[in-house]
DNA sequence: TCTAAATTGTACTATTTCGTTAATTTGTCA
DNA sequence: TGACAAATTAACGAAATAGTACAATTTAGA
């Protein structure tokens, strides 16, 4: 017993600041991670309070119930996500340069954002009913679109690209690639090795994934070699 | 009380004969939908022993735990995929047409087979610790390879495959979007319309993953134009 | 037919887990 | 300053759920 009112051991328990926004985004935060790892029904809101500067109370005063904070945490994400999506500029590169870059940007994208891959899996796994009850959701996502389709605009216009590439299958096929490379590692190496998930692995079915897109839209287009292994 | 002997309602239940193989494998059925709908940890012992002929006791019986239970249905899904994989011949195709076959094949067989895909999704979720148990999977999933491999060979020898067409690398890029295109259904249709998951949109993919593949392949490969719609 | 082994049903327990009740602390504005 | 609303905590309740004890029933084989 020493030092009870001088030095709490956690500032916010024994002497706590009204901060709403930060309890709340402390609490996203650790939601996140939980909900990422083990999905909604896997997901203890118990531990989420264990891990959370803030008591189990808050979380439901807060959020209202487990369904609401998972929903939250799927917004959080998916907001992020498209802000990183916007910072993307690829207006001044010429039509091929802009779609490689496109497709690189994407699939790295995919590689460094593991916990919306996972959220996204538990997502779908739930048939997309939280993300359909959300009303910010909807209009997210449209900036990837319109960026490819400018790209595809400017490809047609300059008699580079086929005239039936399509933004929408573009983009498709290019998350598929990007998606899976995350979502399915594990049981892609514990059936097959993990030889696809080296550094050189990956950096060859990177290229691939761009040779692909390439070859279906830009005519004439001749993949590049890659070396035997 | 009529009819107690002559005419029982279930005749498992009132003069049963000694089956274990049904009665595993009627368990098994159940939780196969039980998981692929909810999840490991979301599945219900309970609703499983509801919807099975046989009792909540036999489960533990046979499968020990829950995890016994989830793990052998895990088992059970790969290893009928496989047998499909098995039943698939391409030997008798020249390259071309064996590899367009090849892609079909995986294309449908992953409509086909959604509740396979979603019991993948999960063991994913779990970083497939189930899967890399099991003793039987493995050296399972091999067929799909070698049949690339094959196809591969004869390509090249007629000099009309490039020569860093790799097996595994193929295969990867076909599952990657057969896979997504099942798994990612929900979000994807949520956030961009479901323009893709009409008959057309699909049949348009289909094509398109076998123009892919093919122009990453094939020396001097066109894609097939798609009516712009 | 008798007996041991296999199989099943009932009822129960222990634990986990979501969510709440009621009281305490903090900030603010009259 | 003091009252009042917002923020926060600790302890508790109720339902769900995995797993079990044990007796009862059925089968198969000597």
């Amino acid at each position: 017993m020493v030092d009870t009112k001088k030095k709490p051991a956690n500032p916010r328990k024994s002497r706590w600041k009204q901060d709403p926004d930060a309890v709340k985004a402390d609490i996203l935060r650790v939601a996140t991670d939980e909900f990422a790892a083990h999905g909604l029904s896997g997901g203890r809101i118990d531990e989420i309070a264990k891990k959370t500067e803030a008591s189990k109370r808050m979380i439901y005063y807060y959020f209202g119930d487990k369904e609401g904070l998972y929903q939250s945490v799927l917004e959080n994400v998916y907001s992020t996500l498209r802000e990183s999506e916007d910072a993307l500029k690829v207006e001044n590169l010429e039509p091929v340069a802009a779609l490689t870059r496109l497709v690189e940007a994407t699939f790295d994208a995919h590689v460094n954002t593991p916990l919306f891959i996972r959220l996204v899996m538990i997502e779908n796994i739930h048939n997309a009913v939280y993300l359909r009850r959300s009303e910010i959701i909807p209009q997210l996502n449209r900036s990837i679109i319109d960026k490819l389709g400018d790209v595809c605009r400017r490809g047609k216009a300059a008699g580079i690209f086929r005239c039936d590439a399509d933004p929408l299958e573009l983009h498709w096929l290019i998350s598929s690639s990007s998606f899976y490379n995350v979502s399915n590692r594990a049981t892609f190496s514990t059936s097959f090795g993990d030889s696809l998930y080296t550094p050189e692995g990956q950096a060859r079915l990177r290229q691939r994934v761009i040779d692909m897109v390439l070859g279906l839209v830009v005519i004439g287009y001749e993949p590049r070699q890659i070396a035997a292994e």
